[in-house]
DNA sequence: GAACCTTTCTTTACCGCTATAGTCTGTACC
DNA sequence: GGTACAGACTATAGCGGTAAAGAAAGGTTC
């Protein structure tokens, strides 16, 4: 049986093709009793309605945004912050009636969604500005905003100010008169725990990993001190070995800068293991302002940052692109870089006083010039 | 200037606008040599690779697959069930090349995201069965798998034993000695705390509520139990206010059964700040297995779903389908129901005895049949 | 009663790509 | 030297719509 198209339909009722096209997309561009015709005769013959795909290639636009994706969603998405920030993109999305299309970056075989998934524009989040699916995107000449990374030259850029809070967290501690400070951190291989390993290149290209360290290394470098690095493999698994790594070594740190709050969280998790409190024995920061950083006891001191705000911004930078390729009066949207907001908790600053002793004592000559 | 497209490129080489298809999309259909020519001059006139629209409309497939989300992606994927059952089926997809699309149910002005975008299947997720946009995806004939819904006749549905967890769930505290016994949930309006309301038509139409009540239900009945409904209007806000209203009623309960670990947690928030200790004055015992149900102090007793087999199994079903679809020969994927496990942990028998004078006293009579 | 709308439909001309079935040429085989 | 066959490319025929302009019929205006 053939396929119910747009012209069987218009045979059956005696009228023209662009007639049933308006009776689906534009009625009032005909009178009423003949649309009802035309639909009823649509159901009679078990039209499906018309055929998104046919419609794009007619109109150009395809009724969908993408995100492009670097990790794994089943990471990413397991993680409430990114999962945040892509729920606020979807609802402000929403009320224009677009969907969101996750764009894995890598995928098996031939097919590659970067290129191959129709769309009307995108956001990439937080990649390798080096990821061939990215190169795709901005070869098709897409609308793209970025987000927690740098635009090329001419791009719109949503990031926030991951290097100024870094340097206050590292501030805060250092002001707290700890001296023997540990950044835990992901992104120098393979091996968790204390490391003097080179950032992997391919880390070093993510911008909120480089920004970071770069506004630990600009706080800690005020007060001359040379931090400890420690390396956590993967993000999302593993960390509390890493963290009691870096617990054993024989001066262990008295404050860890963490680079997100769930690594922060596992810090505190193999503190509590090594029977180490917080923050008299060890004082925690992290980064983001997860709900962890609040359930967390004691609570979290963080660098707060509105993803949800950033999540707007980005969906709104896009669509304004998307509107200005169609109206090429209006004007382009701006690159943001929305602010953060140290947050001082009991991890650092609770009741229980920073035992200054310990602090002072033993210090290796190599962590301060 | 005129956009490039196949044709053009064919005219400049000399060949014919096949030639220059095969040279993207099947490089075995030519010689090495032509091919490089051609894509040499693709980048010389600034080519922007293969229009996915008219791929689209040429091929019969577009490369996503669409997810059907009832509720406000904002509280979604929020919700880390939700998200991690969302990354499982995105991971599970990403080897065959498929893309993922996050459908909005209701959408403002009149583009309907479900009618609209193209895809080559669809999920429905935990939606409300008469949802128009539902009805969309089902017209369109595209193929779909349903999840913590009912399929209608012929459809594939992939569930979990909602109503034996439950029903295991309530059994559990019913063997602890609890006879007094709330149930907190969700969909009996606006009002937040000790409900005799009904329960809204649409929250009855949402499987996953139905079923954990029908078994909650069928635990208390065995012990001629009739619970104290507890009304929670939005699952994610505001729940510690439902919970503190149930705490205050004269004869509270002494075991909450709550239907989800999200609405557990405030539970025990709640229990918190009233002074009262689980699970000694207030056994708890959630639903889903969420990562926070570990993390709770006491841990918290609940009914666990592998939500990634669930989300893998979606996924699998739905490939099934779709490559049924080019291929009759293959056998149609079954609906499944994954079993769910009962957690026992501290919030229902830990360390703490249960108060036994206190349960046994002063129960109103209606609540023991 | 001529000019001018409106409403309602039609005509024309694409949108950009791919599947399928050729055609043509050269080579291998017996 | 005729047949068979593989490799490389082309011709044909869509895929299913929509935009924009045009035409026919009827009504309005002064």
């Amino acid at each position: 049986m053939a396929r119910v198209t747009l012209q069987s339909i218009a045979e059956r009722v005696g009228v023209s093709r662009m007639t049933v096209s308006n009776a689906f997309s534009r009625p009032d561009q005909l009178s009423d009793a003949l649309r009802e015709r035309i639909l009823a005769v649509a159901a009679e013959l078990g039209y499906l309605g018309p055929d998104p795909s046919a419609r794009s290639l007619a109109t150009g636009t395809t009724g969908t945004i993408g995100v492009l994706w670097a990790k794994e969603l089943r990471y990413s998405l397991a993680d409430e912050v990114s999962a945040r920030f892509l729920g606020a993109v979807a609802d402000e999305l929403a009320p224009s009636g677009l969907a969101l299309t996750l764009v894995p970056a890598i995928a098996g075989g031939s097919v590659v969604p970067a290129r191959d998934v129709a769309m009307d524009g995108a956001i990439a989040f937080s990649c390798d500005p080096e990821l061939p699916a990215l190169d795709w995107l901005q070869r098709r000449g897409l609308p793209l905003v970025y987000v927690d990374m740098a635009a090329p030259r001419g791009g719109v850029a949503i990031t926030i100010d991951d290097r100024g809070g870094a340097r206050a967290a590292a501030r805060h501690v250092v002001a707290l008169g700890h001296r023997h400070i540990a950044l835990f951190t992901t992104g120098f291989g393979e091996e968790p725990g204390p490391t003097t390993g080179q950032l992997l290149p391919e880390a070093g290209r993510i911008r909120v990993i480089a920004e970071r360290h770069a506004g630990w290394l600009e706080g800690l470098d005020d007060a001359g001190i040379v931090p400890l690095w420690v390396n956590q493999p993967n993000t999302y698994a593993d960390a509390r070995e890493a963290a009691r790594a870096m617990l054993a070594v024989p001066d262990r740190p008295t404050a860890v800068l963490c680079l997100t709050d769930v690594l922060a969280s596992s810090v505190m998790a193999a503190a509590a293991d090594a029977g180490l409190g917080v923050p008299g024995d060890l004082a925690v920061v992290g980064f983001d302002d997860h709900p962890l950083a609040l359930r967390s006891r004691p609570s979290l001191t963080t660098v707060r940052q509105d993803v949800e705000a950033k999540g707007r911004a980005a969906a709104q930078a896009l669509l304004a692109l998307v509107a200005g390729r169609a109206d090429v009066t209006l004007s382009r949207p701006r690159s943001q870089r929305l602010p953060v907001q140290l947050e001082v908790r009991g991890s650092t600053s609770g009741g229980v006083q920073l035992d200054r002793s310990r602090t002072q004592r033993g210090l290796p000559k190599s962590w301060v010039q």
